[in-house]
RNA sequence: GCCGGAGUGGCGGAACUGGCAGACGCUGGGGACUUAAAAUCCCCUGGCCCCGUGGGGCCGUGUGGGUUCGAGCCCCACCUCCGGCACCA
């Protein structure tokens, strides 16, 4: 072959993505005798073309998966889309009302979706295309439809009233997940109004416990994403404490129900409060003199939306309703308030407040002038409620709480929650901040809820057989509100299926974290048209191995998925009930934004900054019928992708590191092709009685095997790069200097192989030119020689008193005695040493011997 | 405020389990090739200092202390940055 200066990538690299697919060699299945490998990574939002967020996390997730089908696993990588959401229904919106065309969401997702899978396909990605998926087709909403009502049927999907979550820029509901500090997960600016609504929800609940639990056996998941899980789901052990209610009129309850953490402070509760969305807010002020002003009160709260009520400040306020309660353990009165800082969502909505031991009661305490008692007395101290500038909340003795006085508080915990439940005052509980999961949505673009609402038999599952409901497709998207509500066919026929009669169907559709759920299990049988997979599928490939995905969806997605599997093991559809065994969280990349301010940082690259980088200036557009060839081809910006940063942390991009990369290409590209010849040697194993360069260079050959291995096993891609590049610097020193030929044909063979999952174009382009007739991809992964990496002779560091004062070679394996000798000879050493006493010699073998003198 | 994670050259980052700090890359500098440039290749590149140009010394992994023969790594305190949660009773 003719020696050539560049690699030319336009051409080589789509001859070996056509020649892999033509081979199939990315097909899962295709080899069950050997060990299966689910490898999973998030699959992209269409959102029109690749991006470079795109483009580093299947550069991780590709070179793992080729480097483990070349160490002999049957390997499922696959590949699909999150087809439903927002952008594409309000990119009709906006071509309804602006330009007034029509645009509908399924082709223009649709004409999204051949564009990225193009651009996937040019970077050489290794998914198993035959698979593929996306959520906005009715072959797969059908089996959203089924779980659901599978769950209906169960009582795990429930229609019911409650407080929602209303973005008045989605138009919609949201989950309690998807609102930030009372915002919008998707619009930071727009405050999240609450409406009280008919809406669906999941009951996550039913799950928490065993959400919680089992995040203990996920050892291969990241602590901080199992701490943010765990802090969500956000378990605590608490009794329920009825407390009476005092001058109780006829109509209201006998008993004020609250839960607390801390029954030791029970002693120490001055008064109660109600949050101001209860019912029994208005009806305990009615008929007293201050109703009027209760009433103006909680209205004003009611008005005010979270964003507001839960701020940064969160000033307390609250008001006296005119009543009080009776304390079960020792008979006190106390005044009733409403008050903001209680939630209606958490525990009973109504709390105990004890002003001495926690720190909301005692702000509210001092404000509205409600006395404090101490029942908790610190060690060595003696609080005086007067005195206190803030409540004491840690451990003390118990103080003013009768036959426990002077226990530890901490014993003191269980021994109140005892006397409560002997005394039938109240139980023991477990409390989840987890919320069941609202899954409504009053869009179009999502899966249609599958019930019929009848005026008599109420909401009713649309019959399986019926399935899928889809989605009409004369729908107008040039008025607000749901475009469901208005299209004629998708209520034409409605009949209710118990009874018969005209009906009116659910316009609501679901979330679209429900289709993320569970697209992972029809990846394992996508065509199946019967069911939503085939059990002994799932048998065989769930547990996924190893997932991949930004650290974003550590808590909604993440959660959600465990959710769903779970459920769909108590279906009775699969037997795993943990769907993900080890997670990843790879990096963003950011490049440098200057911002108004004059302050320059890296940050994430996104359109609204402007900050991005187009893979397309690298890989071409040809491949979308376009006219321009890509500057430095796709393995060049994989190879920048993987070696300037570890890939869970941020990768900066920069165009003089992605030429660095782009010369490395190159120059193996040269080093290959000018020394065909000496290259193409075949002759493999026995190097044997190796000298000099030729036995420094095998050994290093096997260094390279070893750490590559090891460094690819654990994500270190970028310092398995690095070894690559010093073992490719070492081919070309010894392809000019070393003996043996064959040994570098060797050297060079290893190089290649150990690079292939990183530069799999030009690896496999090379490797044919050195005369394989099969793909570099279905050689076996090398293996280290530990005879190869045994040396003869060792550089031993010299230290005295822990300062390096010299090196000294001597053969491997030296014992203290010959090692210390060779080292007190050396002239630095020495010097060092001269006046001095040894008193101790501490001795390393192989490594280190350190003179402590004096 | 609480809970996590991280601070290493001009920059991104290496350093297994406490044993040569700075692998690899980028930037910068010098040189070779060339009429010249580009491309390519080679050498140098943490700071300060000493002499004989080969070496030698001191300092150096956010700050202050500690443990150890020896600390980027372990312990204590503090500072800064990033991420998450935030009235959850």
């Amino acid at each position: 072959m003719p020696p050539e200066q560049f690699f030319p990538h336009a051409e080589i690299e789509p001859k070996w993505q056509r020649r892999w697919e033509d081979e199939g060699l990315h097909r899962a299945g295709a080899h069950p005798d050997r060990p299966k490998f689910y490898l999973l990574e998030m699959f992209p939002y269409p959102s029109g073309h690749m991006h470079m967020g795109h483009v580093r996390n299947y550069s991780i997730g590709d070179a793992l998966a080729r480097f483990l089908r070349m160490r002999g696993h049957d390997v499922l990588y696959p590949m699909g889309f999150d087809a439903f959401g927002l952008p594409a229904e309000n990119a009709a919106i906006k071509a309804a009302k602006e330009e007034g065309k029509s645009l509908n969401p399924a082709p223009f997702t649709e004409g999204c979706i051949a564009s990225i899978t193009a651009d996937l396909k040019r970077m050489g990605f290794s998914h198993d295309w035959t698979r593929e998926l996306a959520t906005c087709r009715p072959e797969y909403y059908r089996w959203n439809q089924v779980i659901f009502l599978r769950m209906l049927e169960r009582g795990l999907a429930e229609r019911r009233s409650a407080a929602v979550n209303w973005c008045p820029e989605c138009q919609t509901v949201l989950a309690n997940e998807q609102v930030h500090d009372g915002k919008c997960w998707r619009h930071t600016e727009t405050d999240v109004e609450l409406r009280q609504l008919d809406q669906w929800f999941l009951k996550i609940t039913d799950y928490a416990e065993e959400l919680l639990s089992e995040l203990d056996s996920l050892d291969g998941w990241p602590e901080h994403v199992k701490l943010m899980q765990r802090n969500w789901i956000g378990k605590s052990h608490g009794t329920l404490v009825r407390f009476p209610l005092a001058d109780r009129r006829p109509g209201e309850p006998e008993h004020i129900e609250i839960f607390t953490t801390r029954p030791d402070t029970l002693f120490g509760v001055t008064f109660m409060v109600i949050a101001p969305e209860h019912p029994l807010a208005h009806r305990l002020a009615r008929g007293t003199e201050r109703e009027a002003e209760v009433r103006s009160f909680l209205n004003r709260v009611a008005a005010q939306d979270r964003s507001v009520r839960t701020a940064e400040d969160r000033e307390k306020e609250g008001i006296a309703l005119g009543r009080e309660a009776i304390n079960p353990l020792n008979g006190d009165r106390v005044p009733i308030f409403a008050a903001n800082f209680v939630l209606m969502e958490y525990g009973t909505g109504c709390i105990m407040a004890v002003p001495a031991h926690d720190q909301r009661d005692f702000e509210f305490a001092k404000k509205y002038d409600v006395p404090i008692r101490v029942v908790i007395q610190p060690e060595g101290e003696t609080l005086d409620p007067a005195a206190m500038t803030c409540a004491h909340v840690d451990p003390g003795v118990q103080v003013n709480s009768g036959a426990f006085d002077g226990m530890p508080s901490t014993e003191g915990i269980e021994r109140i929650a005892d006397h409560v439940v002997e005394q039938g005052l109240g139980k023991k509980t477990v409390q989840f901040k987890l919320r069941d999961w609202l899954i409504s949505r009053q869009r179009y673009w999502g899966t249609p809820i599958p019930v019929i609402h009848c005026d008599d038999c109420g909401p009713v599952g649309v019959p399986e057989h019926q399935l899928p409901v889809r989605l009409p497709e004369d729908v107008d998207f040039a008025h607000d509100g749901n475009p469901l509500e208005s299209s004629r066919s998708f209520q034409e026929g409605a009949a209710c299926p118990r009874c018969g009669r005209a009906a009116r169907r659910e316009t609501d559709t679901m979330d679209t974290f429900i289709d993320s759920s569970w697209y992972f299990h029809r990846y394992l049988d996508p065509g199946n048209a019967g069911r939503p997979f085939d059990p002994a599928l799932e048998e065989r490939w769930l547990p996924v191995d190893q997932y991949i995905g930004g650290v974003e969806h550590a808590i909604m997605h993440l959660l959600y998925a465990r959710f769903f599997t779970k459920v769909i093991c108590d279906l009775g559809l699969a037997t795993h009930r943990e769907p993900f065994k080890r997670l990843f969280t790879q990096g963003m990349v950011c490049m440098e934004h200057t911002f108004a301010d004059g302050t320059t940082r890296s940050v994430k690259m996104s359109k609204s900054l402007g900050n991005t980088v187009d893979p397309r200036i690298h890989i071409g557009n040809r491949h979308l019928g376009g006219s321009t060839e890509g500057k430095t081809g796709a393995d060049a910006l994989r190879l920048f992708m993987l070696s300037d940063s570890p890939p869970d942390s941020q990768l900066d991009w920069s165009d003089e590191g992605m030429d660095g990369a782009s010369r490395f290409v190159h120059r193996v590209w040269r080093f290959f092709t000018q020394r065909a010849d000496r290259l193409s040697g075949r002759s493999g194993a026995g190097f044997e009685n190796l000298t000099g360069d030729d036995l420094n260079f095998h050994r290093e050959v096997h260094a390279a095997i070893q750490g590559v291995t090891q460094d690819y096993g654990r994500f270190g891609f970028n310092t398995a790069i690095a070894k690559g590049r010093q073992l490719f610097r070492a081919l070309e020193m010894h392809a000019e200097r070393g003996a043996s030929a064959a040994l570098t044909a060797h050297g060079a063979r290893i190089f290649l192989v150990l690079m292939a999952p990183i530069m799999p174009h030009l690896c496999d382009e090379l490797w044919e030119r050195l005369g394989h007739a099969e793909s570099i991809f279905t050689t076996p992964w090398p293996e280290a020689d530990p005879s190869a990496l045994a040396v003869d002779e060792v550089t031993v560091v010299v230290q005295v008193l822990g300062k390096l004062r010299g090196r000294v070679t001597v053969p491997a394996g030296s014992d203290q005695a010959a090692v210390e000798a060779v080292a007190r000879a050396e002239g630095n050493v020495a010097k060092h040493l001269e006046g001095k006493t040894v008193r101790k010699v501490v001795f390393v073998p192989d490594k280190m011997i350190n003179f402590v003198a004096s």
